[in-house]
DNA sequence: CAAAATCTATTTGTATACTAATGAATTTTG
DNA sequence: CAAAATTCATTAGTATACAAATAGATTTTG
């Protein structure tokens, strides 16, 4: 037996006149459509994407490790700002990264209060071996958009950010 | 003393050709510029819009509240598939809303795999008294595109979920 | 009808994310 | 220079997310 459709409609008599009242502040307003909600999925769907291709890391880990080698090093808050990670976040992606002994990390001689996190050999081998298949995460992330689309669906998004 | 630059360039000399070469395959490829990372900034720009309009839900306890509020009752795994959350992420988001009385769960008569769920009076009212606010969050988020940017965005966009 | 397959909910474990609080180090400022 | 403010890293707590395993209930199928 199915159980596809609801139970009760969105209009139902579910007493008074106050209900209904209130049920119209709802008619306009449907989940779906809302970008919010709309992003969600967009970002689950990316999300599996990556996963798929790039089984050994995370996204954020990958961020994280793809900034360390863009910039050579940095303190880890920093990698956070640059990687849109708060401090406490970006603590356990590197924690995590470490232990796989794709960072390391040493306290900063000049600034006793930074950590200093470097990419391993290791990390940088695995960086670069990521990247083709990063190419086609993006790629296949935007597959649903002509190349037209794409272009001004990057652009709108990242007046969004 | 400001830390701001990195401390080695991209094409930094760190050994031999073959990382040389390594490092032509990154030439091209910027994190900050790929769909995924963006679009992560994008998602915390607008949870945090969303928190400073609506600080009593967050966006997931909002959308199973919403969508219960449209269905009118659900079971659980079905209203997770609804606002595209897995058995085990929505059965937390409903344990929690249960805790604070915004919905009730009952065995399923005619399924007693099923658990039924439905939002309390309580749950109804504060639901009704987020739409408009939940409405302002949507504009919002999408404050830096014109009109016809916002209609294209959400074109796209749904086209990747 | 009985076995196989599916569905539902739960539990465990891992990994973001964010808030708030803390303490140590450094910088700014009066 | 000393106090105030800021920065950095850590910790604790809460809340998504998802994978994988489990157990019970229901449906499908041979």
């Amino acid at each position: 037996m199915e159980w596809e459709t609801s139970y009760y409609t969105q209009q139902s008599d579910r007493g008074a006149m106050g209900e209904t009242r209130q049920n119209a502040v709802w008619q306009d307003y449907v989940l779906d459509e809302q970008v919010g909600f709309i992003m969600r999925r967009a970002s689950q769907r990316h999300l599996g994407i990556f996963a798929s291709r790039i089984p050994e890391l995370t996204p954020t880990q990958f961020a994280a490790l793809a900034k360390l080698c863009e910039l050579g090093a940095a303190s880890q808050n920093e990698l956070g700002r640059r990687t849109a990670m708060d401090a406490a976040t970006i603590k356990g992606v590197i924690d995590r990264l470490r232990r796989r002994g794709l960072v390391t990390t040493v306290k900063d001689a000049n600034d006793q209060r930074r950590l200093f996190v470097k990419a391993t050999a290791e990390g940088e081998e695995l960086y670069a071996s990521c990247v083709e298949p990063a190419r086609m995460i993006s790629d296949e992330t935007l597959a649903p958009l002509s190349e037209k689309e794409r272009l001004m669906f990057l652009q709108l998004l990242s007046k969004l950010q």
